[in-house]
Parts: structure tokens; sequence; C-alpha cells
DNA sequence: TCAATCACTGTTCATTTGAACAGTATGTCA
DNA sequence: TGACATACTGTTCAAATGAACAGTGATTGA
């Protein structure tokens, strides 16, 4: 179950996995095995290929056969059945709903054993702007993560209510759904026509800043 | 200098892309001409070669000619993250700093651009206990970040002081360093006889409760 | 001492893949 | 009306690439 066999490879088949790991961070697939072939300088591409063999072997990579740049790191390739790409979608998700075309910021990733969700949830991310759930402490800057589906009273969701987006707690009284910040500054949301509930908090990330 | 010239992108082009992206996100390379052509159920495999050469013309791909799947999204080469692998060591962090080969209880994925830190970052991860630091908005449960590395006044840190264990604010006061929790019912920490940082937090990671 | 692994050289071949050429049909801009 | 972009079909070719075969030496463990 360790997630890099690194102690049963060699040192010369350590570098070759560096390298093939490094030129996938760096040019977004792996090398071909002429390119590793170039990069230690062997007369042979053979030597390339008997390495990416043994790799494979070993279980440091995972092999298509056939397939152009077919040596994949397989530490990648394992962690990609639980890892999660969280799509952000920005600070301000008002019209998240309907747009599912939608393009997101950029994608964070982060395996589902750490958020611990299910490694099929469908999450989001949003960008929380103010200083309206603090009480929750949730502070300006930080990521929450959510999942679309309807709230239990109490809990935190971004929601749409009367065409403005916001990230409030969740809570019903006499029947009647109602949003309330957690900062005594804020006054409750009562919708007056609508309220759409984007997703229900799952998560938080926070970078904390340099003192 | 748009990152995503999406408006210029037909919505025929924004599918090709998104395709491309997504197999990239999932496969670990770009797809090949024909994977495009399969999955669009194209007749030829030219309108995908078509598709392409818009895409990258118009600046959304990035485009190695010759080489095999050679049709990289334009930002995903220019923003590639990098997994880091975390381990994380648990409530109690004490010994820690001595125990180099101590066995992580797990390792979290989180990417090194969601943290906001360099990819060459060593970062390892604890678990926080208590609700000394909750003036911080560090909560019972949190999952905080940290790097190996002298603090400044006024960052937070896991500290091992007189042999325990703790996640503190440091702070210096006329040249003596202590620590102070981020909650009233809490004293300060004078160091007694030592006072060593395991750690100075970069991030946190929440699971928040289900309501 | 045999068998196995490692780390290569040198060569050849088949497949994968990108790329070009020649078309068709539609719509837009000027 | 013509020039141009989009969105394709169908075919062919060449380059990129993986993979196999036949070796050489050195090292290691049984």
């Amino acid at each position: 179950m360790s997630p890099t066999p690194s102690s049963e490879l060699t040192a010369r088949q350590r570098e070759v996995l560096s390298f093939v790991r490094d030129h996938q961070r760096h040019h977004g697939h792996p090398p071909t095995t002429r390119e590793i072939q170039a990069h230690f300088g062997f007369a042979s591409q053979t030597a390339a290929v008997d390495h990416l063999r043994a790799l494979a072997r070993k279980g440091a990579l995972q092999h298509h056969a056939g397939k152009a740049r077919g040596h994949l790191p397989a530490l990648a390739a394992a962690l990609r059945t639980s890892l999660l790409e969280i799509p952000l979608y920005g600070t301000i998700p008002a019209g998240l709903p309907t747009a599912a075309e939608q393009e997101p910021d950029r994608y964070l990733s982060v395996d589902a054993a750490s958020l611990g969700v299910s490694a099929r949830a469908r999450l989001f991310a949003l960008r929380v702007r103010g200083d309206s759930m603090t009480g929750a402490h949730i502070l300006d800057g930080d990521t929450v993560f959510l999942t679309p589906r309807d709230p239990r009273p109490g809990a935190i969701v971004a929601a749409l209510i009367d065409g403005e987006s916001t990230l409030k707690r969740f809570l019903v009284q006499r029947g009647r759904p109602f949003l309330r910040a957690e900062n005594p500054r804020y006054p409750d949301l009562l919708p007056a026509t609508e309220l759409i509930i984007q997703g229900v908090m799952v998560g938080l990330l926070r970078q904390q800043p340099a003192a």
C-alpha cells in the first residue's frame, strides 16, 4: 500500500522515474522513449525502454501498450481515482445554477478522503468575500467547498436570494426558510420572492497569510 | 493576454476545447486527433485536426507540430499544478522533530497552487485538538498544514514547549519568544527550558460537519 | 557456478499519429 | 457577388513512436 515504492527501485531507476515525473509536470504529458534516451545520453533507445519496463513491473509507472507517451506515473494514476477536481467558480457565484457550461476560474485538486466525502461527490468551490460568516469561522479569502443538494436547517449554504448570491446559514422558522449571517452586524435575510440554494458547504480551505 | 479567450470561440470549438481539457485532466496527457474524432463521432479525422488548428490559432491551445499528443491546453501548460503528498502525523505531534521516519497516519493530496505554496514545499499536516485557537478561527478537528522553518513574530506555529506539543501564536517580547493561545481562557506560555518550533502554519483544511 | 537482474548497444519493424490534399455545404461580412 | 470562416467527409502519406530481437559486461544472491 506504499504509495511510492521507491525503496525497491535502483538509483538509476529512481533517476528515470524522476525525469518522467518532471517531464509530465512541465510539459503536460509523459516523455517518449526517445526523449528519455536523449536526456540520459543513451546510445540506444532500448535502454529507455528497459527502464520503463522495470518501472512498470515494480509498479512505479502505469503502462498503456502501443500508445504514444503511454508511460504514466503510477502515483498520479492511482490517486486519480479518489482525486477530486473541484472547479473554482470565482468570488461571485451569481448565475451559477443556470450556466452549466460556465468555465471555472481554475481547478483545485484535493483527494476525497481529505475532505471526508465520497469519491463520486460532485463538488464546486467558491472564494469567500466579506466578513459576514466570521462567527462560523469562515474568513474573507477562504475557499469553501460545496455540493449541490437540499440543505438541512442549520447548514451553511451558497444561495441566490432575490437575485443576489451569498454564503449564509440556512434556517427554517414556522415552515419559512431564511438565511442568517454569522455576524451580528448583518440582518437576517428573508426571501421576498425566491430562494435558490446553489450548494451546501462541506469543507473549507484556507491559505494562512504570512505573519 | 486573455487567459481564456472563450468569448472568441464558437460553441463547437468550446466543446472540443472542453474535451481536450477533460481528457488531459483524467488521463494525464492530451487526446490524439483520432481520440477526438471518436469522441465526437466524426467520420473524418480531419474534422478534429481542423478544430485543433482553429483553437491553436485563437490561442486556446498550444501546439507542438509533429509530436504525438502535441495539442495542449494553453492554460494548463502555464499553470500546471503539482500535487503535494502531505503526511498527516496525527493529533499529537510530540516527537515529530526527532522522528524523521515516523509513520504518518495517512497522506493528504492537495495541489500546491490551491494552498498557494511552491511545488517544492515540504509540508506536513496535524489535526487540531481543543479550542485554544478559536480566536484565530482554527477549530477542534481542523487539519492545519505546516512547513518547517523559522517563524516570524505573529505566525501560528506548532511548537514543543517544555516537552508538550501545541499549536499557538508565536510572539516575541523584549527579545524573549513566547506562545499565546487565541482564546482568553488560556494563559500565555513562557518556555521554562526550551521552545522547539516544529513548523509554521501555511494553511488549513476543514471538513464542515453535516448540519 | 548458475540464474537472475541491472544497465546498457545496435538494428529492424509495425503501429500510432500528425498532417496534407481535394472536396461539400452553410453562413457572414462588405 | 466574392472572399472568408465554419464544419465537416474521404483518402493518402510520412513522421513519431513503441516494441521486439540479438547481443555485451557487471553484479548479486542461492
